[in-house]
DNA sequence: CCCTTCTCTTGACTCAGTCAAGACAACCGG
DNA sequence: CCGGTTGTCTTGACTGAGTCAAGAGAAGGG
């Protein structure tokens, strides 16, 4: 499984280098990480890599379409290796946590808006915001009831 | 109309300040801005307004439900007024401009992952990305063909 | 009109990410 | 197996968007 990503690498053109296989392991091991504990997480392997190297073979990998890149707004960018379908992510509000969904809307999907308003649409990007399992029991230790602060405040 | 802003503001339970009103002002004219063209707008009409102030109206007026923010990715917040219909947003890959689409699935919309994985979804926003009319025939003019290049570069 | 409280101004600061120059390593060819 | 080319990594300075905090200044209730 991990001579595999030479060969990805090699086919998308890119050389096979030890900054980028401690990348790619970091991404096996984790669903959605952003590019800093990318950095901290690939220092085991590679204590020398620097945060721009890591910048960089994200790009890299994004580029070479080995990777995905996700922002989710508020937060910075996240990455996965899960490419080519092209499925949404639920995240919570209150931890940030990612977890990913089949495109609820048939098949090749939600790409169809009901007005283009003279748009060529080429992807859907859908985000679904909410509580994740954890931070709702957290909620509710809390006594905070079931109720979802909503993001910024007051609800009109 | 502009009287209304008043009695939003304060319905709202904020004050009616001058750089409220002018940052409203600068909303009504435009349908997606960011923070630093409305402040470059609204000191026409308010000199002295600093960025700071902008960005706390913006906050307020966010948490009291008169305007509404959303962060394409890779690009700096927009504003807009259009709130308490869940709507979604076609953004170009090129110039950065956003046009509203309303909800293409259904009513209350889209809200339903086919798997929540256990969160408690409370909205669902989507993205839709492409190219706008302008730039469709920018790229045709320029001889690129009708080809998209797909954010980050090649496609597998 | 005064007082309280919210809001604005000013200015320092953070965080995520980019840019650029040079050292270094991967791969191709011999 | 070795050298040369070119892509990649390291180091370090920098940008842009937005936040935080202290104090001056207004908004609006009494």
């Amino acid at each position: 499984m991990e001579t595999t990503w030479e060969h990805r690498l090699r086919s998308a053109g890119l050389r096979v280098t030890r900054p980028r296989l401690s990348v790619l392991g970091v991404l096996a091991e984790h669903s959605h990480v952003d590019a800093d504990t990318i950095a901290t997480a690939a220092r085991v392997v590679h204590p020398s890599i620097s945060p721009q190297a890591v910048y960089g073979v994200l790009k890299a990998l994004v580029g070479g379409g080995l990777a995905r890149r996700i922002e989710p707004a508020g937060a910075p960018a996240l990455y996965e290796l899960r490419v080519g379908d092209n499925h949404h992510h639920l995240v919570c509000r209150e931890c940030g946590d990612v977890a990913d969904v089949d495109c609820a809307v048939g098949a090749a999907p939600c790409l169809t808006p009901s007005d283009a308003a003279g748009f060529v649409v080429d992807e859907a990007e859908v985000v679904f915001w909410g509580l994740c399992a954890g931070c709702q029991v957290a909620r509710r230790q809390h006594g905070y009831g079931a109720g979802i602060a909503i993001r910024g405040g007051a609800t009109a």
